[in-house]
DNA sequence: GAAAATTCAGAACACGTTTTCCTGGACGAA
DNA sequence: TTCGTCCAGGAAAACGTGTTCTGAATTTTC
């Protein structure tokens, strides 16, 4: 609005207005070097008058650093990695650094692409993050790298995942201090990582407790619906089911409703992600395993800080979970 | 200044490989100059020997330009601006542009910091988008800048924004095609400029058609339901529902079933945001209106990168919807 | 009062690339 | 032979900043 076209000031411009060099005028600006307090304040206030801002191109040629960390994220959708996303932004920006997205939808190609991108603007480090649990090929980067929620599959390098195993547990925990002695596990398919996990820990965490097998298809609410026939079919008398993921205990909250059973006299539900539109819309709202991904990108975010500061973490580190407790357990 | 990892080889490294000057090895990798066609060649096979990637630090102080723009969003959940920014981030890593993140929860005083960042880094342009269609304050910045979603206050800014009337009247347009004479609208607070636009559009493009007065509460499932008791008692012959969002047309379908009333058969129903786990989980399936934001998020981009090279676009730009039909008119 | 120490600020260079200008040689034409 | 043209490539400057080195002015010390 101001200046249409009129290229920013430079630092030069800043000394010549405040009569003195360039150099001069960058020690005052970034209180280094031995200057007179009369000086430096001459020379902010020459800064001030002409609204200089420095330009950090020059500055990142010159210390070697970009102060720029790339997202590289598999998921275009985003439903997991957007809060670690959001967390990694909040925790670099509190330090001057910013945040460039690489959405690479899954494709190689494209992957490959961004990687030479990012290197070619120098970026100080990636964080590497996918939508599912399974490990992941490491990327081949002479630069810090940490992976968020998919690790690497090479041991060795820093990975920040979510302890799902602890996780799932605490959902069964939950239910057998409630009294709940029959539990059921519904989740999504065999295939994925993190419904095997949950599925392993759930019967593990339940012992004695557990009714039957755990069940597998798809995550969804249909799945969720569908499942309940199967369940009660099998199992009448069960009193708890531990879901796989939000979706589809709402999916069960739904379909309990129209047999006529109560949650959570009858029948206790959890979930699993909170996610907000499915556990709090779901009648009753969901009691869930909150993975605390935001919490987990800022983690993310400041490992890689200590990577590139010099002091790297290596392996993987698994973040807790937090289990939020709602109406399909507690009742009103 | 420890370095542990080897710096990555300069162009200086090329050409006293290949055994010519700096300036002969960036005119052979940029083909531009005049150079023998073996010059050329053995640039290149030097280049690639060391796995030479430029600096894009260096090209960008020299051209002047970063290559980059800054994504100013309001939104941390994101709903909307997470496709709008991926359509963004695609359009514009087609052209060799990075997009870095900046997400101001809403906080004037984070956004001040974001924009004196980008401002900082030199950005070539800027995209401000925010989760709400009511017009925002202009960020004052010396950059071309482009609004997407919530266009600029000032009409001459470039907003490129969805044509919400449009939308709504295509929905209606679509109920009556299919011979519904009694059409109902349930919508989201009417403090909202998207529920006010699409209201009156609804109102507009149903003329006679149009039963009572818009119903506006909130944007949940919850509304829905209740809307339909609220509305069944004041219109028992309603027999389509035109619905502001797909949470509030999901909850109108769930308690329109269990009050026994078929959709489509008794009462068909309309939707808005093709928000697909909504739209999608409904039974049945919703006809909803889809803003195609991705396509925005690309048009903002182009709209972004025509400023940048100097022609810009002045003014709000409206992008068309697209209606999706589904069960939830059409029956199976 | 002279020598040493201290304070302050400027000159020069580095960071990595692109670009403009220039040089030296080959070649053709007068 | 001499002049002009064209080609291939090099030297140097520019982009904007930070840092190190150096030198002068001032103060302190003996």
């Amino acid at each position: 609005m101001a200046s249409p076209l009129r290229s920013q000031p430079r630092i030069t411009d800043v000394a010549a207005l405040a009569g003195v060099s360039t150099s001069t005028a960058s020690k005052a600006l970034n209180d280094t070097g031995q200057l007179r307090e009369e000086t430096r304040e001459r020379v902010r206030r020459a800064a001030e008058q002409l609204g200089f801002t420095p330009d950090s191109r020059g500055r990142a040629l010159s210390s070697g650093r970009s102060f720029t960390v790339g997202l590289i994220t598999t998921d275009s959708s985003g439903r997991f990695s957007i809060p670690i996303m959001l967390g990694a932004e909040d925790a670099l920006s509190a330090g001057e650094m910013a945040l460039v997205l690489c959405d690479t939808r899954d494709d190689p190609l494209r992957e490959q692409h961004y990687l030479k991108s990012l290197v070619s603007r120098r970026v100080d480090g990636i964080i590497v993050t996918g939508r599912r649990t399974e490990p992941r090929a490491p990327i081949d980067v002479p630069i810090p790298v940490v992976y968020a929620f998919s690790p690497s599959t090479d041991p060795d390098d820093t990975s920040v995942i979510v302890d799902d195993h602890g996780g799932a547990a605490s959902a069964v925990r939950h239910l057998q201090s409630l009294g709940r002695s029959k539990i059921a596990h519904v989740t999504g398919p065999d295939s994925h990582h993190s419904a095997q996990v949950r599925a392993a820990a759930t019967v593990e965490a339940a012992g004695d407790a557990f009714a039957g097998e755990p069940l597998h298809g798809e995550w969804s609410e249909r799945w969720g619906r569908h499942a309940v026939d199967v369940l009660l079919r099998a199992h009448p008398a069960v009193d708890a089911i531990a879901c796989g993921s939000d979706q589809i205990a709402r999916g069960v909250c739904d379909r309990l409703r129209e047999l006529g059973r109560s949650v959570p006299d009858d029948i206790a539900v959890t979930g699993y992600d909170n996610w907000s539109v499915m556990a709090l819309a779901s009648r009753p709202p969901l009691t869930t395993v909150d993975m605390e991904l935001e919490e987990l990108g800022r983690r993310t975010a400041n490992l890689l800080l200590d990577a590139i500061a010099g002091s790297a973490h290596h392996g993987p580190m698994e973040l807790p979970t937090r289990l939020i407790t709602r109406e399909s357990t507690l009742g009103t």
